[in-house]
DNA sequence: GTTTATTGTGAAAACGTTTACATAATTCCA
DNA sequence: TGGAATTATGTAAACGTTTTCACAATAAAC
């Protein structure tokens, strides 16, 4: 249509600046007339070197909102690039996992950013052996030098619970997620950490943990609240687990923060909507996103690169569930 | 490696019935043995016929859990299928949206499943033009016949305000969204409706629409509030807008639903944590996605079929946010 | 006015599959 | 046992690009 073989509608496409300017033109004008749009899987599948604009996300929850902050963080600079961002949801089911990681490997993704399911996650692993650019959100590998993009965990659960420490709680229970997952390690670290520095024992048997859930949240909180010494305040691990424990105080009738103080991890933005206002700790999921992209474009153009291992702080939401004024 | 050729290889992959049971296996052995994984770029260049195992979700707002829910029932069945989703969130900015629709269709994607921005969406009536097969949920499009799978909007406005209606409400807001938006016209027509049919006036005044945030909600609330005949209910027509207005309605230290009653458009996981749970008209989007796609795939193999429009039904989930007992 | 550099363009291979067609291998029937 | 019918496999084109290489056209140098 431009009079020209398609080598040169490719070359005018890629901004190669060999093409005469008449020629660009030219095959620009014909590119706008015709309506052309090139085919990215044709792209994908020849191109080695350039980038594929393709990335693949694999999370393990959709529907919690850090996640959900994380991802809008990834694909604002995904958009900036024109890039598009398949999304694999695995909803904590390793099976599922498996096959995102299989279907976005054989999709020729320029990378991947990857919340593994626990730290001897073998097909992350095999997918970094195989020379595949992977980022990691949220937890690490155990076995594996990897980049990494958190939050500061301890820190965080540390500054929780120092917050109820200095508001006058002694009996501080702790609603902690699985135990087999880093995060949930490192949150319980924290805890501990803030018992130590103010010289208060720490009681194992108000430290309880099982899945991340809101099931788990309320079957804990009731057997906490059902313990004979009852804690004045309740730290827990992440936002499900939080709706779970409001739950069951709000089911018991007692008064937040008079009765029993809460402390969540994952601040929400309903969380100021809460009744009493929720305090939390809060993730810059967005920006968790944004550094996790950033990052892997660097590992895509420098693969041997060293790992990084991007700490992002937290930041304590202080609002009006803790009390003792 | 098994001694054939990728033909047969290719068959073998494809289930093919004509090849020998005893290649089968020695190709089968070999596939295992060499980790050899499809490419699914070069089967989406190559295959016309054949599902592509790839279908693309746009989507206004990846963070109203309502879209969510939406999201994980295409999923569902996207996962089901061996088939990846590729989700464009365009943050209601039409012009993000044209661009992920251009990318999805050079992506050569099965098909589309849309929330168009408004009813005279152009990029999605030129997809739909272009012989692409595309669900709409949540809108459909003025000018065009397209499957559509929303809510029963009309029937849960009229209900969640029939309810307020029944407690004693006589005097009921009604925060809106974007007026440009079906889904908006539909609430208020429920709103009116439920008026019409208990025989009570409409104050046009106290229904205020803007655009769908929380930023709205409160600014429309404290409007509302501040006027000399004040409602002593509101109905909000998303989870949002709720938000806003319980932000204020908090600050401004009123007790619901005594001093003024909250029912809103859009149950959401944490509405029962709230205090008092909010009573909301819950909406299936789970459901809206599986039907969609399930729409999806029927369109792509029976092009010709006639447009289908589901509507979902809503539920009035009451809890105590309503008063007037 | 030839040779040499420089610049812009085209031809063709390559990416990893599917698929129409051809051919080889097997079975069937007379 | 020869040919036809059937079955299983291989060959090669095609999908829509990118990219290497060669070549043509123009400009520069002698």
């Amino acid at each position: 249509m431009a009079g020209v073989s398609i080598a040169t509608v490719s070359r005018v496409l890629n901004g190669d600046p060999v093409v005469k300017d008449e020629t660009r033109l030219a095959v620009q004008k014909a590119i706008k007339a015709s309506g052309y749009h090139p085919n990215r899987v044709a792209q994908r599948l020849r191109s080695t070197n350039r980038s594929k604009q393709l990335i693949g996300l694999v999370i393990p929850d959709i529907q919690n909102p850090f996640y959900v902050d994380v991802i809008r963080g990834i694909e604002e600079y995904a958009y900036a690039n024109g890039s598009a961002v398949v999304i694999g949801n695995f909803s904590q089911d390793p099976k599922r996992e498996k096959l995102y990681i299989d279907i976005l490997r054989s999709e020729s993704v320029d990378g991947f950013i990857v919340a593994p399911s626990h730290g001897r996650d073998h097909d992350v692993e095999a997918l970094i052996n195989d020379g595949h650019a992977v980022v990691c959100i949220d937890r690490g590998l155990s076995n594996l030098s990897v980049d990494v993009v958190k939050s500061d965990n301890e820190k965080g659960a540390f500054n929780a619970v120092e917050h109820l420490i200095k508001l006058g709680h002694r009996r501080i229970a702790h609603i902690s997620g699985d135990p087999a997952i880093q995060t949930t390690q490192e949150r319980i670290a924290g805890y501990k950490a803030a018992h130590k520095k103010h010289g208060i024992p720490v009681d194992p048997k108000i430290i309880r943990g099982r899945e991340s859930n809101f099931i788990s949240g309320v079957a804990i909180s009731k057997e906490l609240l059902a313990l004979p010494q009852r804690p004045t305040a309740i730290f827990t691990a992440n936002n499900l687990l939080t709706l779970g424990a409001l739950e069951t105080i709000l089911q018991q009738g007692l008064k937040i923060p008079e009765e029993i103080a809460v402390v969540g991890f994952d601040d929400v933005y309903w969380a100021t909507s809460l009744n009493p206002p929720l305090t939390a700790v809060r993730q810059h999921g967005f920006e968790i996103g944004q550094r996790a992209i950033e990052l892997l474009y660097q590992r895509i153009q420098h693969p041997e690169r060293l790992p990084a291992n991007v700490i992002v702080k937290t930041e304590l939401m202080v609002r009006k569930s803790c009390g003792f004024k």
